[in-house]
DNA sequence: AGTGCGACCCGAACGC
DNA sequence: TGCGTTCGGGTCGCAC
């Protein structure tokens, strides 16, 4: 599922369903999905803790304890199921936590995603989250910021909005979406931009990931979508996934190349 | 220090 | 129908 806005409304469910649960039992069938300890120590921290808040930081869902945060990111197809405590568990369901009166599973076919467990007082010390840059939605996301953070940046802008250490938050679906709506370029040398191309950036990101969250996310590619709630941005999106259709702008035809083997589709009359 | 690319995983979609 | 290949909403670690 994840990119900001989808980690966003992930969090909003988890947050209404898990406030003030107790963690009675943790099941990890997955170990190498725990990064920084160990699944034993993973499991004995854990149970018998209870959420205090679930929150969000950049793709990172954090859910907090009194002493500990457990941190999740979902990568590319991590997903979260709230179920009955009976209900059978397949193959793709790796780390299981059950409450008195139902069971929380994280579901990840690629089991690409990761948990780290973080002292409180080392939330943003350590990594990952000390890593991490700032959220789109933050007064600190400025055109000061951006000239800074890409004034030794040779690197595409679309490679340059992607890296976590700059913006959080932001992944390939909407850099697509940004960069249309911005008229840049994603060849552009992120060093290169105007500050008009910067603030133009800048307010793309925050319309459009805002509208996003208002949809709940973009659902596309994957049929079940966390806690089952489906997302509707894929209905908004103007360039992302439309290789050889018509530019919703000037009707040129949109063109799909790879930047850093990602893919990026965009239009070349419109994004000079 | 910045950059590029393979690795991590798996299933669905596609091509022959 | 069957088999191999390619692709993907993300990030890390390693080599230059």
């Amino acid at each position: 599922m994840p990119e900001l806005p989808e980690v966003e409304t992930v969090k909003n469910v988890l947050k209404e369903k898990l406030l003030g649960e107790k963690i009675l039992k943790v099941v990890v069938k997955y170990k190498d999905m725990i990064v920084n300890v160990s699944a034993l120590d993973f499991v004995d921290i854990i149970e018998g803790k209870v959420i205090k808040d679930v929150r969000r930081y950049g793709k990172w869902l954090i859910f907090d304890f009194e002493d500990y945060c457990l941190l999740s990111h979902l990568r590319m197809e991590g997903k979260y199921f709230v179920k009955n405590i009976n209900c059978e568990i397949n193959k793709h369901e790796h780390i299981l936590f059950y409450f008195s009166e139902f069971l929380l599973s994280y579901h990840d076919v690629r089991k690409f995603g990761k948990m780290y467990l973080i002292k409180k007082e080392l939330l943003f010390k350590e990594k990952p989250l000390s890593e991490i840059g700032v959220e789109p939605f933050s007064k600190k996301f400025n055109v000061d910021y951006l000239k800074n953070k890409f004034s030794n940046k040779k690197i595409p802008i679309k490679s340059a909005i992607l890296d976590q250490s700059i913006i959080a938050g932001i992944g390939n679906i909407y850099a697509n979406e940004i960069l249309f709506a911005s008229k840049i370029n994603p060849f552009k040398s992120a060093k290169n931009l105007t500050l008009i191309e910067l603030e133009e950036l800048i307010n793309n990101s925050k319309i459009i990931l805002k509208k996003a969250i208002l949809n709940k996310g973009t659902t596309i590619r994957t049929y079940t979508s966390s806690l089952g709630v489906i997302g509707n941005y894929q209905n908004f999106l103007l360039i992302h996934g439309k290789e050889g259709e018509k530019c919703p702008n000037c009707s040129g035809k949109i063109k799909k190349v790879f930047i850093n083997q990602r893919g990026t589709y965009y239009c070349e009359k419109c994004q000079k």
